[in-house]
Parts: C-alpha cells; sequence; structure tokens
RNA sequence: GGAGGGGUGCCCGAGCGGUCAAAGGGAGCAGACUGUAAAUCUGCCGGCUAUGCCUUCGAAGGUUCGAAUCCUUCCCCCUCCA
C-alpha cells in the first residue's frame, strides 16, 4: 500500500495533468508491467534538457518496473505536428530516419534503462494502412471535435488557413496507441488534444483507454521560452562538461527549482529542504552547483561532474584562466599586427568592429592586463594569451 | 477567376524624399557590482586598410542634387469574395 503511494507520488512529480489519475492507480496497482508510450520527431535528433523531462519520466516507469515505447514518428513526421506555424516538412528518407534513429539511441540511454526500453517507428504500421483503411480511421473523428483543439480552433476563428491533411495528424498518433496497446502516453502539454484523441481511438478498438499524462515544457535559460534549439536557449546533453555546467549556472535563482523538480533525481523532500535552507539565507548559488554537477554527472559521469563544478568555480570565484584554450599561429605580415585583426584573427571576435568595441568596454585582456589602445600593434614572434570578455580565451603566437 | 494587405537589421516592430547605419522592445555581448555566466545598474549591438570610407530596409531597373521612403517590372507571403 505504502509502496504503491510512493510510486504515484514519484510519477506525479512535475506532472501538468493525469487524465485519469484513479485509472493510473488501478494500473499500477495491478501489478503488471505497463507499457508507456512516448512520441518523438524523427527530425530532431540532437536531444536537449527539454527533451530530457519526458525521458525522466519514462526512466521513472521504468525503475517501477514498467516498458517504455520510444516511438520514432517517421510517418508522422511527413505530415509535420501542425501546431503552430508549421512550414511544410520534407519526407524523410529511409536511410535519414534509420540514421536520426540510432543517434536518438545513442543519447536515450543516458537517461533510459535500455533492459525496459522498445523503440518502435509508427511506418512500420502506417505504411501498411491502406486508403480504405485511413478513410475508416477518419471516419472515428468529427471535424467538429478537431475543431476543439485550441491551436486549430484559434486558426479557424481567425481565419488562418488548416490544410485537410493537418488533421489526420492527432488520429495517426492516437492509431499509435493503439498498434501498440498503449496503457500510458506521455507528452507535452501541448500534446493534450492528440493523446486525448488515443483515448477515444483506443476505446473504438475495443481496448481500455490509455492514461494520458502530460509534462510541462521545460522553460530555456532565459527564463522566458520553451527549451528549443531554434531559440538558442537550451543545454545540448551531448555538450561537453564545462558549457554544459556553465550554461546551467547561467538560470536565474527562481528558474533553478523548476529544473529541479523536472531534472533532477533528487528526492523531492530534499529539494523543499534546500528551498527552505535558501530562504533562510543559504546561498542559491550552492544548490544551482549540485543541479549542474548532477546534469552533467548524467550525461558525462560522475567525475566529470565534479570536475566541471572545480573549473568553474577556479573561473568564476578566483579569476583563473581556462585549462585547456584554443591555440592559435598567426602570421604577421609586416613583422606586426594590429591588435584588431589579431583578435578577429583568432576568431575571439567576429569583426574587427566588435574588436575595436570591446577594446573600448575594456573587456580585452592581454596576459591578463587590460588593453586600452584599439591601435596597439603586436609584434612578430610575441606569444601571449589574449581574452575577450570572462569566457573567451586563446593563446595567440605571430610569426 | 475577382478585390485588397504586406515583405525593414538575429527576432518583433516604427519610419514613408534629406537631420537614417534606420525609433522602441526582445535576444545577445561587455563593464560595474556580487553570492554564480543569478538579480540590479550602465553601455554596446552592419563592415573596413577607422574620427573617414564601404555595404544594408524582398530583387532588378528608374526618377531626383539626394530614396527604406516616389515610379516600373519581377519574386514571395497573407486576407476577403467566388
Amino acid at each position: 500500500m505504502t509502496r504503491d503511494s510512493d510510486a504515484l507520488a514519484l510519477i506525479q512529480r512535475g506532472a501538468e495533468e493525469i487524465l485519469p489519475l484513479a485509472d493510473l492507480e488501478e494500473r499500477l496497482a495491478a501489478g503488471r508491467p505497463l507499457r508507456i508510450k512516448a512520441g518523438f520527431d524523427p527530425t530532431a535528433p540532437d536531444l536537449h534538457l527539454g527533451h530530457t523531462v519526458l525521458l525522466n519520466k519514462l526512466r521513472q516507469f521504468q525503475d517501477l518496473g514498467h516498458e517504455a515505447l520510444f516511438l520514432i514518428g517517421d510517418f508522422t513526421g511527413m505530415i509535420g505536428d501542425p501546431s503552430g506555424k508549421s512550414a511544410t516538412r520534407k519526407a524523410l528518407s529511409e536511410e535519414e530516419v534509420r540514421a536520426n534513429a540510432r543517434t536518438y539511441e545513442q543519447q536515450i540511454y543516458k537517461v533510459l534503462d535500455p533492459e525496459r526500453t522498445r523503440v518502435v517507428f509508427n511506418s512500420t504500421w502506417m505504411n501498411a494502412m491502406s486508403a480504405a483503411d485511413m478513410v475508416r480511421l477518419a471516419a472515428q473523428h468529427t471535424v467538429a471535435r478537431m475543431l476543439e483543439r485550441d491551436d486549430f480552433h484559434q486558426r479557424y476563428q481567425r481565419r488562418q488557413p488548416i490544410a485537410i491533411h493537418e488533421f489526420l495528424y492527432p488520429l495517426v498518433q492516437g492509431y499509435d496507441s493503439v498498434a501498440l496497446e498503449a496503457d500510458v502516453e506521455l507528452g507535452g502539454t501541448d500534446q493534450k488534444f492528440n493523446l486525448l484523441v488515443g483515448r477515444q481511438l483506443q476505446d473504438n478498438a475495443g481496448q481500455a483507454p490509455q492514461v494520458v499524462l502530460t509534462m510541462p515544457l521545460l522553460v530555456g535559460l532565459d527564463g522566458v521560452q520553451k527549451m528549443s534549439k531554434s531559440l538558442g536557449n537550451y543545454v545540448g546533453i551531448t555538450e561537453p562538461p564545462d558549457d554544459m555546467f556553465g550554461k546551467l549556472m547561467s538560470i536565474s535563482d527562481e528558474l533553478m527549482w523548476r529544473y529541479l523538480e523536472l531534472l533532477s533525481f533528487e528526492p523531492l523532500a530534499t529539494i523543499e529542504r534546500w528551498h527552505r535552507e535558501v530562504n533562510e539565507g543559504a546561498n542559491p548559488m550552492d544548490v544551482k552547483m549540485r543541479l549542474a554537477s548532477e546534469l552533467v554527472g548524467r550525461f558525462h559521469g560522475e567525475e566529470a561532474g565534479h570536475k566541471a563544478q572545480q573549473t568553474f568555480l577556479a573561473r568564476f570565484r578566483q579569476g583563473a584562466m581556462p585549462e585547456d584554450m584554443p591555440e592559435v599561429e598567426l602570421p604577421a605580415p609586416d613583422g606586426r599586427l594590429r591588435i584588431t585583426n589579431l583578435l578577429k584573427a583568432a576568431g575571439l571576435t567576429p569583426s574587427t568592429s566588435e574588436a575595436m568595441r570591446m577594446i573600448r568596454q575594456g573587456a580585452v585582456r592581454i596576459d591578463g592586463d587590460r588593453v586600452s589602445d584599439a591601435a596597439l600593434e603586436m609584434a612578430a614572434g610575441s606569444r601571449h594569451v589574449y581574452q575577450v570578455g570572462k569566457r573567451r580565451f586563446a593563446r595567440v603566437r605571430l610569426v
């Protein structure tokens, strides 16, 4: 009994909605391994922390003995999820899909347990479907109900076009649940409608409708918009340890609590204790470092987590130079090179104009000494450490 | 098939003959401060052989002493009617 309620608490952590909750409790209590489905887009195999919110939840189910169905929507990828703007997508070739799937597999097992994971492609059953089957599938839903979906509704209200095939997306996604006989389907809050269609189609097919569990979309580093690659506010799970650590340290103190809830595996009770301690005056930086360290550890190994933290502290608390920085050798045509050109050539600034600005703002240092003269020329044969701001370094030798 | 609206810097968005390298916001970058690449404040935010020069406002032409702003053609996006 206690075990069951512990399990439920774990599953509920961070979840936005569980529909219907009682059904989930029942299935968890039944003791048989459940099939937990989550769908992923075949076009975006570079995972970031936002994707791992869902993966973490799958992992929690796995730890309770359930099976994760990692669905790659290679068929639905042809349609493109019509949520929002959606430019028409080109269909991926079979090889591209395979390649992307391999990339996924390399990345997801940082979080998922391979023993309890089944990777499936919806083209497996969708390609076998005839046009007549498709019509029968489409007959199971009405236009009125489709228009209940918020973004369709909005677009219809605003008299923006909705292509017919966009209606097929939720139907196919729902049919995937029928084909897989899913017990639970996970998705972001933006997926709620599609997940619910799965319930209806399963019901029509004589199956017990899946439980729908939605997770909030992870807010990106800017603290405002959802984490996404195109917005550049993301942390990729294959990023080098120091970058990952630094990026995580750059989130606001406020956002940190959300990240802990959704990304950390620390028990909620522990996180609540930290929260109390911070309210009583403890330094939030220490909590943030634990978060950063845990996540770097998850994707690069525990050792790397500790090391990234040490590097970070040395660098920003004591202003130390990084251990490894790019070494560059540059030609000095007339035996000398102007500092602005040097910075550009070394890749420390994108242009000489930017180099001028950086010097004017006091951001440029040579071997730790601030540069104030933009007309400064460096002699051939010299070898110095050049720095722009706190994060960009290079060791440059002029020849 | 017909009628109309619009394309501006990384994004959103003003400008509608000179004072425009183009308001404002966001993002980004830097400096100060600090408890961190938090918060806050300040500054910057096209390029260059750099107090001047060059290239930008969908594309190509044209008018003008002078164009993001006017004209012509073209390309693209959107809305309404059918």
